[in-house]
DNA sequence: TAAGATTGACTCTTCAATCTTC
DNA sequence: GAAGATTGAAGAGTCAATCTTA
């Protein structure tokens, strides 16, 4: 299945309407809000691993990147990096690894823990890192299909979910 | 990191505040949204795949078990099943690997297409479906941290996202 | 004892190649 | 040849266990 199919309906708002039916009317909608936020991660992700790909970078890697280059020293311990990313250590280790095989950044010790390692951003990083923003932004980030006022009224809701969540305060 | 800490700051914001200052503003919304989306189904995977675990299924599988049981017969083609999902055909193959060696599917050959294969839910798999939809609904589906009006408007958005980006027409 | 990082085991995902049947 | 399904390889995520240092 190289080119998913395009359906006739959505099968979300069908599930929904089967929520309804099957005595769960009050959770129908989490379950759709839930679903629709699943099925459009892997959307975007495929999308985002496709013009990376080229790079050698996947979006994981692509986000630690990022988070590196918008720090101060181009630095980070690796464990800000899961902490803003929300992600397992071992999650930050692996992306680390790759990086730092591919020469895009450096590992140091942390001069203020020597429990913590410190993740360097090299100069091939940030011209890396500057040429992947060029193309998600041209490909991925562009256009996604609604109105401006539209995608900040659909930020602010999902702003309002994150918090509720706990991604923040 | 067990209990992923509470950030004082939405990094989502920083970030999109940081896209506007290299000069990428068009992009800041867009890039905001589907990074939240990144970040939200990371945090609803975590838990369904918490409540799940007992019951011995994820939520891909999950997901399988569910489609199955709204289904007529409690049967249909791999091939259908991935198309509702939007993955890839290795990805049914090996959930529904799972679901039969759990006694919870079982496989048919398909009488209308002698290259295709039938999953079909088992009186068993169609118990912890049930099973697994009655904590679903309780611990994951149940009070996202908005209101319900919310929520619904936040459905509507996802859905014209979702079309926008061909997930159904 | 607790915290930062790493390693290993496991699951899920995709892609590419293959087998069978249309 | 095209389509449905499977297999194997690679990437990323989790958790649990471990090592080192605070």
């Amino acid at each position: 299945m190289a080119e998913p199919r395009r359906l006739r309906f959505d099968p979300i708002a069908e599930a929904e309407r089967q929520w309804g039916l099957h005595g769960w009317p009050d959770q129908a909608s989490g379950m759709a809000v839930v679903t629709s936020i699943m099925r459009l991660q892997q959307i975007f992700l495929a999308r985002a691993d496709t013009v990376l790909r080229p790079l050698g970078l996947t979006f994981a890697r692509y986000e630690v990147l990022m988070l590196l280059s918008f720090s101060r020293q181009g630095t980070l311990p690796l464990g800000k990096i899961g902490e803003r990313l929300q992600v397992n250590a071992a999650s930050v280790t692996n992306a680390v690894d790759r990086l730092e095989a591919d020469g895009l950044v450096t590992r140091q010790s942390n001069p203020d823990d020597g429990r913590g390692r410190l993740a360097h951003l090299t100069a091939a990083g940030r011209r890396t890192a500057s040429a992947a923003t060029e193309v998600m932004n041209e490909k991925v980030f562009t256009d996604i299909g609604m109105a401006s006022s539209t995608v900040a009224r659909l930020f602010d809701l999902l702003a309002e979910l994150r918090s509720a969540a706990g991604d923040f305060e």
